[in-house]
DNA sequence: ACCCGCAGTGAGAACGATTGTCAAAACTCC
DNA sequence: GGAGTTTTGACAATCGTTCTCACTGCGGGT
């Protein structure tokens, strides 16, 4: 059994579903939970299972073609992604994101890490805020 | 050290239950899920219910005593603070946590933020690595 | 001290997102 | 076309967290 621990780079077959997870996701440009998309694909007549969803999600995410984030509430959301690394711009009323990057910031981690001894670092930053479109609506509304 | 409140929660009464929380959370460094906190003030004799644990580090992070974080599967982990913000460097390891600042990245964030027309801006930065003890003992290990 | 009102508590039920199960369906390659 | 995998889907099972609600205990009058 141990043996099995191959690192295949995985052979992702092409199946109705997972065309249909990436169309879907290249329909949105802001983040959102699995269960919408599942929902998603329902109203558009696709359909894919739930479990489905979620499973060509993290398979999607481990390949780096969408970028999982987790709200404050622990809850999976997700967005397709560009290939290089970068972090986001967040709207919290709307989802909308900008992929956003930042050279030092990268720098600034590893020397921190570095310099407290760590290895193997990663690191996870998103900013949060109101975008311009939900900052006017709600300063309209009151 | 024992006298603490002054301008923060209206009336948070000093129970058993809080103080036993308190004392848990100050026995430790490193981020621990509310389960396993519950289970260290069993360990120790303290009899305080799972969803009182819950209740009190939720009251503890709002009024700044605590930090959470979120982990990769969506877990909260917790643990005591100091007042000023701050970021950490975690080891994914064994939890160790170290209190970082980078003032650039504040700036940093404000100013994409703004650039992007995004208002109330806030941020979530963490870096995980392996510590230098884990570092070596899984070397030594395999 | 005694009473009272209300914040606080605990046991267990409820919840909700996510993951596991496993037989049936879909692919690939031959 | 057929064998051998991989994938799928309906549904059960997990699991962290929150809710419910009757009961407890802190604290401020009196």
């Amino acid at each position: 059994m141990t043996s099995t621990e191959r690192e295949t780079a995985t052979e992702m077959r092409p199946t109705r579903q997972r065309t249909a997870v990436a169309r879907a996701l290249d329909s949105f440009t802001d983040f959102r939970s699995a269960q919408e998309i599942h929902a998603l694909l329902g109203q558009r007549g696709e359909k894919v299972g739930l479990a489905t969803v979620y499973r060509t999600l993290q398979r999607m995410a481990e390949s780096g073609d969408v970028d999982a984030l987790r709200t404050e509430d622990g809850e999976a959301l997700w967005r397709r992604c560009s290939a290089t690394h970068h972090h986001h711009l967040v709207c919290r009323s709307c989802g909308a994101a900008v992929e956003v990057e930042g050279p030092a910031v990268e720098r600034w981690t590893r020397t921190i890490a570095e310099e407290h001894g760590f290895a193997e670092v990663s690191h996870t930053l998103e900013i949060f805020g109101s975008c311009r479109d939900c900052t006017s609506a709600s300063a309209a509304g009151s």
